[in-house]
DNA sequence: CTATGATGTGTGCAGTGCTCACATTAACCG
DNA sequence: CGGTTAATGTGAGCACTGCACACATCATAG
């Protein structure tokens, strides 16, 4: 019924499909996210969406850019400016939190082909990892950033993706962040001989 | 054993659509393991596998859970009795490099629905979770080893999720093996900036 | 040596991505 | 204005998929 307009030209059609490919993501997971399920949401036949979009991938990766950008937005809203460990671990509960409450769109922007894919995802992807080597460099002055970031993303996107899984679950979200908090200890006061 | 020739009955085509998938999926990635495109391979009617496995999902989960079979493998043969962090590290290289050497069944086995999946195939990834277990308590005696497991596991994974993604890309196995024993080293040193 | 159940076949349906020719219309230019 | 044009949406159609159904074949138990 939101054929509100009745006119042969949807207005915003590329935007409409975007909205639509979300929905059908968090209804029916990654599966249900067909071109033509989307045309169908957005009141339209199965192929206009082909005149926004050059093909599933495209909108795919325009649905995982979004994602990125939220993503990115809820870490920065985690912790404004991180100086210590525990800060760290508020914005790594942040990711993982980000991981469980939108599985299929972080599946999404984790799993698929990616690398060929749109600039625009390409650059959502960099800046998420320069944002995690500013942290580093913030909290771990004295490491080697590179290796560091690297490890710390690793790690929390690991983490991420294990409670996906279902590997490990966290019924409530303050298991879960307990959980990831025990971790980040865990690993920091880990050394092989020297405890502490 | 089989009797491959021209005979009705194929001899052992659950066997034969193992294998099939496994190829099909080293050569056209995820997207190209279709049953029928299986069934092809195997030489068998479209609906043949539907004797050997429920639905699609059923065949890639037995898939995956020898991919979890061999991914044990490896880890065990890149050492057998890790006893120092160096050692660890070794086992963080094989991991990756098995991700990256076989990046679809690896999607495969982390990717898909997985939980309620084939019981096969869980207890396939809790022998990996008991294993990591094994070792964090035998190179890190002192640290709680539910936490630093569920962390090593994590870090490592996330490792090889973000080399199959092309987020780092390593070229030659040796930088990849370089790369990943810099990130285990910059994790182990990491000290926060010691507020004293 | 036959009955039977396990295994493989063929047909068919609904759904998918994508291409192509065509319809509609907004926007631009005389 | 009015007409041309390019952007946008439509519909039919192809090749493919997963899966359900009725049927064919055959190894083997009784």
């Amino acid at each position: 019924m939101s054929q509100a307009n009745a006119s042969y030209h949807h207005g915003d059609l590329r935007a409409a499909c975007l909205r639509a490919a979300r929905e059908l993501l968090e209804e029916n997971g990654d599966a249900g996210l067909s071109l033509r399920a989307v045309a169908r949401r957005a009141g339209v036949s199965a192929t206009a969406p082909y005149r926004h979009f050059a093909d599933r991938e495209a909108l795919v990766s325009a649905v995982a850019a979004e994602g990125y950008r939220e993503l990115a937005g809820q870490l920065a809203a985690a912790h404004p400016a991180p100086r210590d460990p525990d800060d760290l671990a508020a914005i790594a509960v942040a990711y993982v939190r980000f991981a469980v409450d939108h599985p299929a769109l972080f599946k999404v922007m984790f799993t698929e082909p990616c690398d060929p894919g749109s600039e625009e995802r390409a650059a959502a992807t960099a800046a998420i990892s320069e944002y995690v080597k500013t942290l580093v460099r913030g909290v771990f002055p004295d490491a080697d950033p590179e290796a560091l970031s690297t490890a710390v993303w690793a790690f929390v996107h690991g983490l991420a993706f294990l409670h996906l899984d279902g590997k490990l679950d966290a019924a409530t979200p303050e298991a879960l962040a307990e959980r990831v908090r025990a971790a980040v200890r865990a690993l920091l006061a880990a050394s092989p001989a020297v405890p502490r």
